[in-house]
DNA sequence: GTCGGGTGCTGGTCTGACCAGCGAGCGGCT
DNA sequence: AGCCGCTCGCTGGTCAGACCAGCACCCGAC
């Protein structure tokens, strides 16, 4: 009885598990679910979709890797339906870096074009408030200029965050932060030297401040302009030369200058 | 004894199942694992990693969804070590725009940057080879012109995947296969004026032509420019005024002319 | 009225079973 | 001796049932 049910479902949809998952997601992706209601118990899972609770649990997984979902151990409400978020892009970036099938050149090469386009329409779109908490950030970074790298670097990615925020640009942030976050991995794992990072350092704080009054005055191509430059003296000299000269054509591209 | 085991597991590691995909992670991202190798058999991993068969399958399933490995039934060499795409990233992308959390404008934006450098690129570094297979593509393409939108929509992509392998860039690949991807889906879903298809048509033949010339010529910023004005000039129309200023913008910025 | 314990729910884990299908090895037949 | 066919053992897929820890509720005792 259970069996047949089983086989005949497998020969159907393929995997038990696997008629559950699409079903939960085309109800994420329709709207159906919306973040923050809940499932039903995994039991009563079973029951709706005829299933054993392992294979429940299979999909759960799934769709928990997916960052679709969330279970809590004794949660008599239910797995939590979670807003889509970036998170499994990164996740995925992250893989990519590190198993070295995407390298730096090519994540800054991005980078320099997404940053620049998240500067170009912030300074159209920012607030008082986002202008403040630049102001904020910015005054933090000058407190924690002594501190490590890596405290250092969390305020640096603030920063773009802030101006990822001000843009209001969902798909470009998302792609930004997954951007950053992985060229940062790059370079925490391969630049060591103390010196590179003081000087690094201090160049970061400049360029905010240069950043931060281009989108302060509304002027999105300099704010653009800013970004690719900046990317390029931070990294040109840590590529080989056919790939620096692609990210000095980028700057070029929009008008931008490479003095080295 | 075999439940202090699960349980002592479970409190040094959180879950059981976690336990085993972070090893498999971190072997794959390390290169321990590569594509085409095989994983032990579910039953040997249970002797492995001290875990029951549901827990080793619930991870099974968690990297089947990362698209790290997959298992077939009854094959005796065990699950498969997948090469990294970039399929879990267009997955996690289109749901982004399914649950409509991304919409439209900013989709051709960052199309509009991404294509804009791929071309840039592309122009450097593409061979013989490329030139041949965008003649072809493109040959093709004028065949295909009073068959269906969806026919000549997936040849019109097929161009940009050529000019991405050209550019050899393998992030910025995946990122535009992801964005290209989407933006049809959104486009097929909306505008469907038969008019305005046979119009789309005929604008992307000859812009895909001057975009060929500009990457034979080399002209990287040329080809650059194409990219952006083109992608103006097709969606300028469906979106708001706020959002084609901030397209209008992306198309000056590299020295680009709106005239659509 | 308050406090205590039972009771029932949750998710997390394990065990053991069965199925279909493929392949290898062994036995019987020619 | 050589070939054919069956059987057994392996695989992944699925299911059923059990136990655990912990939380929340309810009800009864004080």
């Amino acid at each position: 009885m259970t069996d047949t049910a089983g086989r005949s479902a497998a020969a159907a949809s393929d995997r038990a598990y696997r008629r559950m998952v699409d079903d939960i997601e085309s109800r994420i992706a329709a709207g159906d679910l919306r973040p923050g209601d809940r499932l039903p118990s995994e039991r009563e899972l079973v029951e709706h979709y005829g299933i054993a609770r392992s294979s429940v649990r299979e999909a759960l997984r799934v769709l928990e890797s997916l960052e679709l979902v969330r279970s809590a151990p004794r949660d008599p409400r239910g797995p939590l339906v979670l807003p889509i978020t970036s998170a499994p892009i990164r996740r995925s970036l992250g893989l990519l870096t590190a198993s070295r099938t995407i390298v730096l050149p090519e994540l800054v090469q991005l980078r320099m074009v997404i940053d620049a386009s998240t500067n170009l329409i912030a300074a159209r779109r920012r607030t008082p408030a986002h202008l403040v908490a630049l102001e904020r950030n910015m005054a933090r970074m000058r407190g924690l200029l002594h501190r490590s790298y890596a405290e250092f670097s969390l305020a640096d990615l603030e920063f773009h965050e802030i101006i990822a925020d001000a843009a209001g640009h969902e798909l470009v942030r998302l792609y930004g932060e997954a951007v950053r976050e992985a060229v940062l991995d790059l370079i925490q794992r391969t630049i060591l030297d103390a010196d590179d990072q003081e000087a690094h350092k201090l160049r970061s704080i400049r360029h905010h401040s240069a950043v931060f009054d281009a989108i302060s005055d509304g002027d999105g191509p300099a704010a653009s302009r800013l970004a690719r430059e900046s990317l390029y003296q931070y990294y040109a000299d840590h590529v080989d030369p056919e790939d620096r000269e692609i990210m000095a054509e980028l700057v070029r591209e929009c008008g931008g200058r490479v003095d080295g």
